[in-house]
RNA sequence: GUGACCGUAGCUCAGUCGGUUAGAGCACCUGGUUGUGGUCCAGGGGGUCGGGGGUUCGAAUCCCCUCGGUCACCCCA
């Protein structure tokens, strides 16, 4: 093959591209129903805007060009940075909590590998505006509410919930000092990554000894279904009220999708933005990386010249939540547009009516299709209505002279002569029964 | 970006020790036959074996480079 795709870059033929309209279509519909609206921005930013929130570090990890006046652009590889420009643009006269969605394509230079491409799309969901755990609940719920559209249930995957503060304070009082938190959430995310010794030495440098590293390590593998805060609380043996898990968990309790959700303190969320709930959805099986990840990120917005806002959302890449699918068998045979009608002609006199035909019942709507093949062979034909799942064939002989056609029902094989005048009618299945 | 493994038709794969013009099934296209739906029959298109270079009388097969995929790092916004 002389001509490939880019690296990490898919081409979408009819039947995958019919697979991401139905995963839109379900984002969207799900977005929609629990109030959110649609945005979106452009496709390239400045390269600048970038590094405000990831600092120089970033462009590494991002396609990027100068355009003819020579200033430094990049392809998008999120879209937090282009929504906090439009919400701090017009922050005093857009409505609060602004519920805001979209589903954009994003690129990062990365190496791809399963699950991770160069090119995707990411369906994000922000609600901004709203500081309470009822927003946190929300965010969390309407993507359960998209699990549950695209028929996963609370077997197949988990919400894995985890609170920056309550993490935060736990460290705090096993010894790690306030200006060393970020270097103790980064090490908490590697811990699985590095052997023993070296977390414990590590950890020392952070303020922690001996007993309270292997504890902090103890109480991050724990996992504690919405609920349990109780049993979180006992086996941390450290007084906490755990105030910002208990408000969450009554929220998730208060939306009825507790039982989706699991406290794994383990759960971290690179970087360093997130101020509170913090939370990624996984396979139970464990074996895919994350299909979504999200939290709390309260300073943000004024990190990108707006005033203070708090603000809690995520993001779901097609790719993971597809794959997931995938396996799980959950993807639909039947995500191909449907024609409702496929008209095929028997003889020379009726094909020379068979455009006719079809242009009359497009122009009334219907998806129309009719074979392009010289055969009169009329189990060909019905082959062919049937491969492209065709709803009614209508079936042209010589009977089109006295405006006659026969139409067949290629679900139950019923079969019927209709006049060409009824029918648009005879498909509703009302001219069937005054036969 | 670093390291490891992989690469034969659209898909799944066969291809002996390096040996003639690279094969099968499915899919696709055309027509014939049963006038009524994954039947049967006949025929067809499609591969410079991912690409380039090297070794050799001769390379799908051996070596190097490159492109792509997968896995682990990095990162995961």
């Amino acid at each position: 093959m002389k001509l490939q795709a880019p690296k990490g870059t898919r081409d979408f033929y009819p039947r995958e591209m019919a697979w991401q309209n139905f995963l839109f279509d379900a984002w969207r519909k799900v977005s929609v129903r629990n109030g959110f609206e649609q945005v979106d921005g452009p496709v390239f930013e400045s390269l600048d805007l970038y590094k405000v929130k990831s600092g120089d570090g970033i462009v590494s990890e991002l396609f990027h060009f100068e355009d003819r006046g020579g200033r430094g652009m990049a392809i998008r590889p999120e879209f937090t940075p282009t929504l906090a420009r439009m919400v701090a643009d017009r922050a005093a006269s857009l409505p609060r909590p602004i519920k805001w969605f979209c589903m954009p394509n994003f690129c990062r230079a990365e190496r791809p590998q399963r699950g991770r491409l160069r090119e995707f799309w990411q369906w994000n969901i922000d609600m901004l505006g709203l500081d309470s755990p009822i927003a946190d609940a929300e965010v969390i719920y309407t993507a359960v509410d998209f699990l549950r559209e695209v028929g996963l249930t609370s077997s197949h995957v988990r919400i894995k919930l985890s609170h920056r503060q309550t993490v935060q304070s736990i460290l705090g009082k096993l010894g790690v000092p306030l200006d060393r938190m970020t270097e103790a959430f980064a090490l908490l995310d590697r811990r699985d990554k590095i052997e023993e010794d070296q977390f414990a030495q590590q950890a020392a440098v952070l303020g922690l000894d001996a007993d309270s590293a292997k504890r902090f390590d103890e109480v991050c593998r724990m996992k504690y279904r919405a609920g349990g805060l109780d049993k979180l609380r006992e086996s941390l043996a450290i007084h906490d009220t755990l105030d910002d898990l208990r408000q969450l968990d009554e929220q998730l309790h208060a939306f009825g999708i507790a039982d989706w959700c699991e406290y794994d303190l383990g759960i971290v969320r690179g970087l360093a933005y997130y101020t509170g709930t913090v939370f990624e959805i996984h396979e139970t099986t464990g074996a895919m990386r994350a299909i979504a990840g999200g939290g709390r990120y309260d300073r943000l917005i004024e990190l990108f010249g707006g005033p203070p806002t708090p603000a809690v959302g995520f993001g779901m890449g097609d790719v993971v939540i597809s794959l997931v699918l995938f396996d799980k068998g959950l993807i639909p045979e039947t995500i191909m547009p449907r024609p409702d009608v496929f008209a095929l002609a028997l003889t020379d006199a009726a094909a020379k009516q068979l455009a006719a035909l079809c242009i009359d019942l497009r122009r009334q709507g219907l998806h129309t299709r009719f074979s392009y093949r010289s055969t009169r062979s009329l189990g060909k034909l019905l082959k062919e209505a049937t491969a492209c799942n065709a709803r009614y064939a209508v079936i042209l002989d010589d009977k089109i002279m006295e405006r006659q056609v026969e139409v067949k029902d290629l679900e139950s094989g019923e079969q019927w002569a209709v006049g060409i005048d009824q029918l648009p009618q005879a498909f509703s299945g009302r001219a069937r029964d005054e036969d």
